[in-house]
DNA sequence: TATAACTAACTTACCAGTCAGTTAGTTGTA
DNA sequence: TACAACTAACTGACTGGTAAGTTAGTTATA
């Protein structure tokens, strides 16, 4: 007697799907990665993926584009909403960016796309253009808001952002790379905390000024 | 009529074939490299290889124990000259590295090793043990003793040097991984003052102390 | 000529992608 | 309601290409 089987909403099944592969990209990488591997975990045949997704670049790229696009509008309209002063809403956007670090899978695509854009640059490319190129605009923008309403001294606000950003780059790939082989464990919050305060005081006017 | 082959001195192949894989394997990664394409490059074949390395496994940890063993000493011996104030050295330090990541292929070791330490853990953990835990406490030890020389306020120093890093991070992640697919030129160097000028200013002892 | 250095050609294993066939469920008709 | 005709969803088994690793034999030099 054979079990029955309870056929599942095919609509969801793209989404399963990506899920499952999500799962197995960032355990495994692109080419270390089977696609019965991704068939098993989504609880399909190889040959089920192929009704859904041309061929393992497109599911690569689907899971790419999906988680992205997943994590960017939060940060958009948290800016766009303060109005306060920048000094308040700097350890917010690094405690923000922890968050994401810790609980999210943020920092494994990061990892991934890192690890794959040579191979694959339209992955890259998609990624430079949609993360990157969307978010150190924005973080510029800020210091250099700060900048004008005189709570920082003058520096360059694309240098600072990306000295602001690299160390929760670092915590990210720590978490990622290194923890998973036996490294101590990073505090990223506590990280981000002390981050923002470095950096607000890297930000200080000068005292004769 | 064959052109006559001038055997080379066996006694440098291994380094020769060292160099051939490194090309190769910062261009295509560990999974992307053929050995073929190292022996070609080698001006071998492939099987002369397996004369001199087990395997491909074997071959990529050459190349990284290597390409690290390289680097590492010159910063240890540059730190334990130094004698004078903290923060004189910081910069002299991150201009160093920024040197290294501009002229030598150390990101791109730093890239390869991030991307597949997955798959590789020993890589991982080589890395982990002769690059990290070697480099930290080094630089721990130095935010450290500028704080007893009362010439930085009371921070953390693991965390601090984890800000420090981070910008340098980022600076060779960008040089290897974006600006090979199109993204701007980053001034390393510059970004490496500017980051000395932030952190000098983040690490200035308040100023009603 | 002995042997170290080397290679061409081969074997083996793996896996992306395909396809003929199966099963679960739906629709049309009486 | 019954059941035949149909379709969407899916699978097992296969193919073709690729590349790691091996081996039997060749070439250069002491």
């Amino acid at each position: 007697m054979k079990p029955v089987k309870q056929r599942r909403a095919p609509a969801e099944r793209p989404q399963e799907i990506l899920n499952a592969a999500l799962a197995q990209f960032v355990e495994t990488g692109f080419a270390g990665t089977r696609l019965d591997d991704v068939a098993r975990r989504a609880g399909l045949s190889k040959a089920a993926i192929y009704l859904y997704f041309d061929d393992k670049l497109s599911l690569f790229q689907g899971v790419i584009r999906q988680a992205i696009t997943a994590n960017l509008m939060t940060v958009e309209t948290m800016l766009a909403a303060h109005r306060g002063p920048v000094a308040e809403l700097l350890p917010r956007i690094l405690e923000f960016m922890a968050g994401r670090i810790e609980d999210t899978p943020m920092a494994s695509i990061a990892k991934l796309v890192i690890a794959e854009s040579r191979a694959f640059p339209e992955i890259g490319q998609f990624y430079l253009k949609e993360v990157i190129g969307r978010g150190l605009p924005l973080l510029e923008g800020l210091i250099a808001r700060g900048i004008k309403q005189g709570e920082f001294r003058k520096v360059d606000p694309a240098m600072t952002v990306r000295s602001l950003i690299g160390a929760m780059l670092l915590a990210g790939l720590w978490r990622t790379v290194f923890e998973p082989i036996g490294a101590e464990k990073l505090d990223v919050r506590a990280m981000a905390r002390h981050h923002a305060d470095l950096m607000l005081h890297a930000l200080r006017p000068a005292p004769g000024a």
